[in-house]
DNA sequence: CTGCCTGCAAATAGTTTGCAAGTTA
DNA sequence: TAACTTGCAAACTATTTGCAGGCAG
């Protein structure tokens, strides 16, 4: 039975991150949101708790993190602009993105067979790949 | 037996575009390359013809014939920052791209099928979507 | 107490915008 | 000649970086 804020600095702690309050916030918001966040997100979340905390903080950590593995950095608006970043669970997934409201989906990847064919095709070694649907949520259609 | 430059002239008055020299090497150059190319690479190729033009003047028009339909804008760099634009030639198509010499090869859409099953099982209406995968390619490989 | 981390300010990269002068239809 | 386009400079947005003081281990 334990809590969410030892669990999370054991995530730290596993990666030989140093745990400061600014790491394990920003972990936290991240775990909760269950869906990618942007650094922007983050950033306003967080001020309201740690109101002397810099953008620059957030970019940090959030780059930290990912290059731990702890976090996948995502880009999900049509006009790529802003990245967002998201709790990494350990499986491969992609998303759908309601185009209004940005409500987001998470997907089963379909692209297993595809690569492997791929590969041989093309004779490249294939080493990754991003799907996004876009679409429009039921919510938003009406 | 027409040439490109009437070819790439009748593009542009079709879709009420005004000619001027800058959109007609612009349009070329990407009609040419037969892959995306990002404004940069517009830029320091034309500026040899065109010592004077600018990026904003690269920018605006890309987009006005991204906005046409006449081009397509994609995003294939991993960290994604930089756009490119390719000529559209009408087809639906997705990108390989080798993450070491940059080398892209079009790929045909493999999701027809997966978005109209994930139309039902969502209920989202589908818009669209954008795949990218990322491999290494076999002279790179080496 | 040593090195990593943060706040802060400034820089960077890609892209967009305002404006006056030049060009197209 | 009216409307649109361009060169030019400056602005803008997301993100990164240098530095000096502060905090974690």
């Amino acid at each position: 039975m334990e809590k969410l804020e030892d669990i999370l600095k054991n995530v730290l702690k596993g990666n030989d991150i140093r745990i400061t309050r600014q790491r394990e916030e920003i972990l936290k918001i991240l775990y909760e949101a269950e869906r990618p966040v942007t650094a922007k997100k983050v950033y306003s979340i967080l001020r309201k708790k740690l109101p002397y905390i810099r953008l620059s903080t957030i970019y940090r950590n959030l780059n930290l993190l990912e290059e731990k593995d702890i976090l996948r950095k995502v880009e999900l608006n049509m006009d790529n602009r802003e990245s967002s970043f998201e709790f990494f669970r350990g499986e491969h997934h992609h998303h759908l993105v309601c185009i209004s409201c940005q409500e987001i989906i998470p997907l089963e990847c379909p692209l297993a067979e595809y690569e492997k064919r791929l590969q041989k095709e093309t004779n490249y070694t294939i080493i990754d790949h991003k799907i996004k649907v876009y679409g429009i949520c039921p919510e938003c259609r009406k």
